[in-house]
DNA sequence: GTATGAACACACTGTTCATAA
DNA sequence: TTATGAACAGTGTGTTCATAC
């Protein structure tokens, strides 16, 4: 008997992690860089989480087999380095955005729908 | 010095208030009854906020001036009473829906900016 | 059972602190 | 300063408990 419980809007973890998958696909990044990419990205809707949500992200979609992480030397500076993040498995990344499109669309719609009862 | 924060989604407390506020300007009603409308119109995106959390936000309207409540006796029943709320100040409801929806609006822009940004 | 509301508990996330280059 | 990460702390909300009809 599964007992179907509420859902509102999709997480900000979830959110986040799935957009950083989409956004590692394209090419390496590291923990601040892509703060960086999202805040230029969504400065129009005032979004930019803190930089501890996104590597509690990172390290999640780590442990969980969707990215590598390797410690890599800056270019240009001395002896500084950055956790450099790669997809580890595709087929998985590409499941994993495939399994939380749903919940986002979900949440779309649900708003769509709000805003048209309450202002129509 | 505003330091502006970042802002993900609105809170649910913050849809819920300005929904009830919309269904109770369509004609008084009550807690339990404002639970079951919502089931029915957010049935097909799983969305039914536990009655803690509408009880929770009616109790706020009220303090804030935007609703009325009186305890009615229920038609039929004995001495059975349930609390009926109805839209106390229409202007001040009118400016509330107002300042709420460009709120409501951006988090339906940002969820369809990732959406694209996400699979396109 | 329906109805209301408070009390409790915890998940989520923002702020701060620590460390290093 | 940039970069990473842990630790701390508060907020929001779901679960439970209490009361009444």
């Amino acid at each position: 008997m599964s007992k179907k419980k509420s859902a509102y809007l999709i997480k900000q973890r979830a959110f986040l992690k799935v957009f950083l998958l989409a956004e590692i696909e394209k090419g390496q990044s590291y923990g601040l860089q892509l703060k960086k990419i999202i805040r230029h990205k969504f400065e129009a809707y005032g979004f930019e989480p803190d930089h501890s949500e996104i590597y509690r992200s990172l390290k999640e979609l780590t442990r969980d087999g969707y990215l590598k992480k390797t410690e890599e030397l800056v270019e240009g500076a001395d002896l500084k380095t950055v956790e450099v993040y790669r997809i580890k498995d595709k087929d998985k990344v590409k499941a994993y955005k495939e399994l939380v499109k749903p919940d986002l669309d979900r949440s779309r719609d649900l708003l769509r729908k709000a805003i048209d009862e309450i202002y129509s």
